[in-house]
DNA sequence: CTTTACAGAGTGAATATTCACAAACAAAAA
DNA sequence: TTTTTGTTTGTGAATATTCACTCTGTAAAG
């Protein structure tokens, strides 16, 4: 939990690596490409992080400290489960719209790979939200909002799946499409077949 | 489309990356491992393949074309639309429970920041997919069978999206739960929504 | 005077690829 | 039958490049 302060320098090497992320993907985040971005030498980076994997695993932990508050404000129990669900998703698709690198980093297996340590931060922000996503959907089946037809879990896959694959379909367009408005599409679409 | 007359070694070397992809990933593949799998030195490879690229687009390609194949023969215009909506998911399951490492192929990002080459040859065979999925869901909702709450493009989103991440649950658990098990459930339960 | 933040030069390891060369074999020529 | 010629398939050494990371020095701020 130990919740890092981050210094200003770090974030600001975190954010220079987003950038390189969205940019040149994972194989082009180096610390050479990194130092570039920043303005100064390789050895530098080594004065604000111990180690490659030390920066990425930063970022990664910021994301899901990030992503946790930004579900957790846009839920809420007076609201229907629809609208609970919409939230999350919209808050999603605006987070990704404005920091696009974010997807490349979650959604990339160059990174899973790397190490044990980045793996396991990448699936700590898959956790952060299914942990929202589930309670959502599972307060709508109880209410009779959503289908009973299906388990919750059964039906967290298919959002899930769902949603990932718009994620994909955007990277690989080089984020060259309006995410916001085809995953407002897409969540209609899902609304519709799950609604009772 | 100049269909590739492999060569028997060609093919050796081919599934000599597989097994590496499976067991190392992305990262494990280079030609050094490839040689040591094969036997023979690294300078050897390059008798039987101009490049490593040549390598990893061969055998998506190869991939490809089986695919297609299998998944005509899975679809017939006699059975019902939701039988063979079934059939390609259990072609599907059952041919990656044989070849585990084509999971880390086409799933895998690391690849595809390696070379447009290799990107166009990963597209080319989640649209060969698309292709026969789109057909039997359009027909399925043409004949009244799967629902017209949404479009044919929606629906396929839906079911694609939840393949692959059944796909990417089960790589990220090291194939260490059956497929073609859990496939079946998450394939009834996406039934279950889409039926009419 | 000590700490901080950087630069510059360098290190070893890993990478894909290329090189000159050799063994095995086959077909054709003597 | 022997000799010649060419092809295939391999070896081992060397190539240039890239990578994360380290060591040493230095200038300035506290």
């Amino acid at each position: 939990m130990l919740s890092n302060t981050i210094t200003d320098r770090q974030l600001e090497i975190i954010e220079a690596a987003g950038k390189i992320l969205t940019v040149s993907g994972v194989v082009g985040l180096t610390i050479k490409n990194l130092a570039k971005e920043m303005g100064f030498s390789e050895s530098a980076i080594y004065r604000h992080f111990e180690s490659k994997e030390a920066i990425v695993v930063a970022m990664l932990g910021y994301l899901a400290e990030n992503m946790d508050e930004r579900l957790q404000k846009a839920i809420s129990n007076h609201k229907k489960p629809l609208e609970n669900l919409e939230s999350i998703f919209l808050d999603q698709f605006t987070f990704f719209a404005q920091k696009p690198h974010f997807v490349v980093a979650v959604f990339s297996d160059g990174l899973m790979e790397a190490s044990q340590n980045i793996n396991a931060a990448i699936l700590r922000i898959m956790q952060v939200k299914m942990k929202h996503l589930l309670s959502v959907l599972m307060q709508g089946q109880q209410q009779g909002f959503f289908t009973n037809t299906i388990t919750t879990e059964e039906l967290m896959h298919i959002v899930m799946g769902s949603f990932r694959l718009q994620m994909f379909k955007w990277r690989i367009a080089n984020f060259q499409f309006d995410i916001e408005r085809q995953g407002k599409n897409m969540l209609h679409a899902i609304s519709t077949l799950i609604k009772n």
